[in-house]
DNA sequence: AGCACGCCGACT
DNA sequence: GTCGGCGTGCTC
C-alpha cells in the first residue's frame, strides 16, 4: 500500500538530485510502484515535471506539507529493481544526476516532452481573446513563439494577472498500432446469417464464411483482407452487423523487416576455440560473477566462440547480452547473430528511430527477446534472468560514454554481471592495458587464441621511414615504395585501403627531418600548440613555453605544425595516380546516414581501386581483393599529448593490418613513419601484442598512469576566462588539504580548445591510488561549487577520461 | 530549469 | 514614488 512515494524529479540541478516525497492520492495507491514514471506539481506556480518513483514508504522524512502525485504515467514499472539499483549507483560512481542516468537507461520516447500553455483566467477584451486565443481558452505556447508582437502583448497581460502559464508533460511513448479483427459468434450462428442473406450478397456470403474459419484468432485486417480477397468496406458493413469486432493491435516496429533469417549451424570450433569454450562455459552452467578475458589476434574466431557461449546460455534458460562498439555493429555481425538465434534476437544501435529503439527495448523488457546485440548504451538493455555478458573489442574508448553520465561500458557490465551471478566476457585482439593488467593479476581469467583460425597468413608488414623521403622529393604523403606498391595493385585489378591517421590533425609539433617532437620536461608527454597564445603548452602539468623556430635536437628550419587531412591527400592522390579510382572515407563524406555503408558497398563492388579514409576504415572490414594496406602517417597518433596514445596506435595498426590479405590472396601492408624506431610501430609491426604490454607497463608505471594508478578530470568552464581559472584554483587548492599522500594533483591548466561555445575551460588531473576521502570529498565539491562560485560556473567530472584534450 | 523574493537604478 | 533589472534561494 503505497502512501508516500519518493520521487527523482526531471530538473537536472545538483540541488534537486535527491528524492521528493509526495502523497499519493487514494486512488492511485494500488498502482504505483517504484519504478514507474509520475507527472508532479514541483516548485510555485502552475508547473508539472516528471519524475520517477524510486521508493515506497510509510512516513515522510520531510517536515513540510506534501503535494500529491499529479498522474502516473505507466502501468507497469519501465525501470525494474536492477535498474533502480544501478541507477543509484551510476550516479554516485560517475557523478552525475540521478535523473540523467534514468534517462540514459531507456528510450528516448520514455522522456516526457514539457509542453506550456497559456491560460486565460480572467476576461479578455474581445479583440485580445480573437486575436489569441481565438474560440479556445488556452493555447499551446511553442505555437506563439515566432509571433513576438503576440509574444509581448501575452507578457503584459500576464502582469496583468489575466493569463497564466501552465506546464504539462505530455508522454511520447506510443506503440504502434494497426486494426485487427476478430469472429464474435459461433458457426452455427454464423451459418444462421448465411441462411438469412440474399442469395446475390457473394461479398458477404464469403464474408461470413471466412470468419466461420477463423476461430478464437485475432487476424490483422490486412492479412484477413489478403485471406479472403475482400474488400476493407465489406469488413466495415460485417463490423455494423456484429459479426465481427475490429481492435487495436500493438505491433512492433522491426527494423531487420527486409532482412532474411538465413539459420546457420555452429561451427566446428578449433582447438584453441574449444580450450576457451571450455573454461568459460562451466561459469554459465554453475553461474559465477566471474570475468574472462578472451584475448585472440584478428581472425581467431572469436565470434564463433561468443555465439556458442550464448548458445550455451540459452540453454540455461537464461538470456546473454553482446556488446560490440558502434563501429563494427554491422549487418555481418548482426546477420551472424540473428541467423544463429533467430527472431530471439533484440539489436540496439543508432541507427534506429526513436520509435524502433522503443519497440525493441520493449521486446526485451517483454521477455521476448533473450539475446539483445548493441553498442554502449545496451549494455542497460532490461534482460531479466542475465547468464551472459560479453563485450567485444573491450578496449574501445568508444565504450566511454563522453558526456554526462560518463560511465564506462566496462564497469556497468561488471556490476551487472555481479548483481546477476553471470560471467563477464570481455574480448580483444589488443586489450586495454586496465584489463590485461588484471588479467596478469589473476583477476580476470584469461583466455589466449593466438593463431587465425582459417589458415590465413598474417601479412607482411613494412615500415617506410618517411625522413629521408621528404629530405628527397619534399612535402609529401607518399613514399617511393607506396607509391610502387600502389602502381603494381592497380595494374594486377587488386584493391587497395589507405588510412590517414588523423586523429593527429590537430596541434603538436614536430621536426619534418629528424622526427624530433616536441615534449613537456616534466610529463613526457607531448606539448600542445596554442596558436591563440603562441604558446606550447603541456596539458598535464602547465608547463609553458614559445613556439620554436628551429629544432631544437638538428636545427633545421623544417620543424613545423603537423597534421593532414583526407582532402588534400586525395588531391595528392589525384595527381600522382590519376588513373585510379578513390573513394574518400571520413566524417565529411559519411555524415548523411546510410553513406557509410553506401561507400563500402561500392568498395566491395569494386568500383574503386582504393579506399582512402580515417579510423573509421581500420575496423571489421573484409575484402577478399584487398592486399595492400597504406598506413600514411603512424605517427600523427603517437605523438598526441595523452598516455594512452601509444596504446591507441598499437591498436590501430594492428587493427588495419589485419585488413590486408585475409583470403587466399597475400597481404602486404606498409607503414610509413617519421619514427621508425619507435617501439610502438615495431612492435605493431611484429603483431607483437604482450611485448608491447610489458613494454607499455613499464611506462605507465615510471610516469605513475593507469593501470597503476587511477584518474580523475576535473573540467571547470565560464564565460569569463579569469573566472573559470580562478576557480579551478580555489578548487585545487580546497583539494589538497585532504588528499592522501600519494595523490597528485595536475594543473589546473587551460584545455587545448580553450574556448568552446563562448566558454573557456579549464582541467584539473588527479591521480590516485588508493584515496579513502577522495570519492566523498569531489562529491562534497560536485555540490558546493554551485554555491561556492559564480552561478555560470560549470564543473564537471569525469573518472578514468579516456582523452585528454 | 523556472519562479518568487528582494534590493538598487531610471523613468511616468 | 514605481517599474523592472538580475543576483539569490528554493522547489516535496
Amino acid at each position: 500500500m503505497a502512501n508516500l512515494v519518493q520521487v527523482i524529479v526531471d530538473v537536472p540541478t545538483m540541488q534537486t538530485n535527491q528524492p521528493y516525497t509526495y502523497a499519493v492520492p487514494k486512488q492511485l495507491t494500488d498502482l504505483v510502484q517504484p519504478g514507474m514514471r509520475v507527472i508532479v506539481p514541483f516548485g510555485a506556480g502552475k508547473r508539472e515535471v516528471q519524475g520517477f518513483v524510486v521508493g515506497v514508504i510509510d512516513e515522510s522524512t520531510y517536515d513540510g506539507p506534501l503535494k500529491p502525485l499529479a498522474a502516473v504515467m505507466d502501468l507497469a514499472p519501465v525501470v525494474n529493481p536492477e535498474l533502480l539499483q544501478l541507477s543509484q549507483w551510476l550516479a554516485n560512481e560517475t557523478y552525475a544526476f540521478w535523473i540523467s542516468c534514468l534517462y540514459t537507461m531507456l528510450p528516448n520516447l520514455l522522456k516526457g516532452k514539457t509542453k506550456r500553455w497559456v491560460e486565460v483566467i480572467d476576461e479578455l477584451s474581445e479583440s485580445d481573446q480573437a486575436w489569441l486565443f481565438g474560440e479556445e481558452n488556452e493555447v499551446e505556447f511553442d505555437e506563439l513563439t515566432h509571433a513576438v508582437d503576440k509574444l509581448e502583448r501575452l507578457i503584459q497581460l500576464q502582469r496583468q494577472g489575466k493569463i497564466r502559464f501552465r506546464y504539462a508533460v505530455v508522454d511520447q511513448a506510443r506503440a504502434k498500432t494497426v486494426t485487427a479483427i476478430q469472429a464474435t459468434q459461433s458457426f452455427e450462428k454464423y451459418e444462421e446469417s448465411l441462411a438469412e442473406l440474399p442469395k446475390n450478397a457473394t461479398a458477404q456470403r464469403q464474408l461470413l464464411a471466412y470468419l466461420q474459419n477463423l476461430g478464437d484468432q485475432v487476424v490483422t485486417l490486412k492479412v484477413a483482407q489478403e485471406q479472403s480477397g475482400l474488400r476493407p468496406d465489406i469488413f466495415r458493413l460485417g463490423e455494423h452487423r456484429g459479426w465481427l469486432r475490429k481492435l487495436q493491435q500493438e505491433q512492433y516496429r522491426d527494423p531487420m523487416k527486409d532482412q532474411a533469417i538465413t539459420p546457420s549451424q555452429p561451427l566446428a570450433l578449433n582447438a584453441e576455440q574449444q580450450a576457451a569454450y571450455d573454461q568459460i562455459v562451466p561459469d554459465i552452467q554453475q553461474p559465477q560473477a566471474t570475468v574472462h578475458l578472451l584475448q585472440g589476434v584478428t581472425g581467431s574466431g572469436k565470434t564463433e566462440v561468443y555465439l556458442q557461449l550464448m548458445a550455451a546460455t540459452l540453454a540455461t534458460g537464461k538470456s546473454a547480452l553482446l556488446l560490440v562498439p558502434e563501429i563494427s555493429l554491422t549487418p555481418q555481425i548482426v546477420g551472424r547473430v540473428r541467423s544463429r538465434f533467430g527472431e530471439q534476437v533484440a539489436v540496439l544501435h543508432s541507427g534506429l528511430s526513436n520509435g524502433e529503439r522503443y519497440d525493441e527495448w520493449r521486446r526485451i523488457q517483454a521477455g521476448e527477446a533473450k539475446v539483445v546485440v548493441g553498442a554502449r548504451s545496451a549494455v542497460f538493455a532490461p534482460l531479466a534472468n542475465l547468464g551472459l555478458i560479453i563485450m567485444d573489442e573491450e578496449h574501445e574508448s568508444s565504450y566511454k560514454q563522453d558526456e554526462s553520465p560518463r560511465y564506462h561500458t566496462r564497469q556497468v557490465a561488471l556490476w551487472r554481471g555481479k548483481y546477476h551471478q553471470a560471467p563477464v566476457v570481455l574480448g580483444s585482439a589488443t586489450p586495454s592495458l586496465e584489463t590485461r593488467a588484471r588479467a596478469a593479476a589473476g583477476v580476470y581469467k584469461r583466455e589466449v587464441l593466438a593463431h587465425r583460425a582459417a589458415a590465413k597468413t598474417l601479412p607482411q608488414v613494412e615500415i617506410v621511414d618517411m625522413r629521408p623521403e621528404v629530405q628527397r622529393r619534399g612535402e609529401t604523403n607518399f613514399s617511393n615504395q607506396l607509391l610502387t606498391a600502389l602502381h603494381a595493385r592497380l595494374q594486377r585489378g587488386e584493391q587497395s585501403i589507405l588510412l590517414l591517421n588523423r586523429r593527429g590533425f590537430s596541434s603538436f609539433i614536430m621536426c619534418r627531418d629528424c622526427g624530433y617532437v616536441l615534449k613537456c620536461p616534466n610529463c613526457d608527454i607531448s606539448l600542445t600548440m596554442h596558436l591563440d597564445t603562441h604558446a606550447m603548452k603541456c596539458h598535464y602539468c602547465g608547463h609553458e613555453e614559445g613556439i620554436p623556430q628551429l629544432c631544437p635536437q638538428c636545427q633545421s628550419r623544417r620543424i613545423r605544425y603537423y597534421g593532414t587531412g583526407t582532402e588534400k591527400v586525395a588531391a595528392e592522390l589525384a595527381d600522382l595516380l590519376p588513373q585510379a579510382r578513390v573513394i574518400r572515407m571520413d566524417v565529411d563524406t559519411t555524415r548523411k546516414k546510410g553513406q557509410h555503408q553506401a561507400l563500402l558497398d561500392q568498395f566491395g563492388h569494386h568500383e574503386a581501386d582504393i579506399l582512402l579514409g580515417t579510423q573509421m576504415i581500420a575496423k571489421g572490414l573484409d575484402y577478399p581483393d584487398v592486399t595492400l594496406v597504406g598506413v600514411l602517417n603512424a605517427d600523427t597518433g603517437l605523438d598526441l599529448p595523452d598516455f594512452r596514445a601509444g596504446e591507441r596506435t598499437f591498436d590501430l595498426l594492428t587493427q588495419v593490418s589485419g585488413r590486408a590479405g585475409r583470403a587466399d590472396k597475400l597481404g602486404e601492408v606498409i607503414i610509413q613513419t617519421f619514427n621508425p624506431q619507435n617501439y610502438v610501430i615495431k612492435l605493431a609491426q611484429q603483431q607483437d601484442y604482450e611485448r608491447f604490454f610489458a613494454q607499455e607497463m613499464q611506462l605507465r608505471k615510471l610516469a605513475a598512469y593507469p593501470p597503476y594508478y587511477y584518474t580523475v578530470r576535473l573540467m571547470g568552464s565560464h564565460p569569463d576566462e579569469k573566472v573559470a581559472a580562478k576557480a579551478m584554483f580555489t578548487i585545487r587548492q580546497q583539494l589538497q588539504t585532504t588528499l592522501a599522500a600519494e595523490t597528485q594533483l595536475l594543473g589546473p591548466t587551460p584545455r587545448s580548445i580553450a574556448r568552446l561555445k563562448n566558454r573557456y575551460y579549464y582541467q584539473i588531473m588527479i591521480k590516485y591510488r588508493a584515496d579513502a576521502r577522495l570519492h566523498q570529498e569531489l562529491l562534497t565539491l560536485m555540490h558546493q561549487a554551485q554555491q561556492q562560485f559564480d552561478r555560470q560556473f560549470q564543473l564537471s567530472i569525469d573518472p578514468e577520461p579516456q582523452y585528454f584534450m
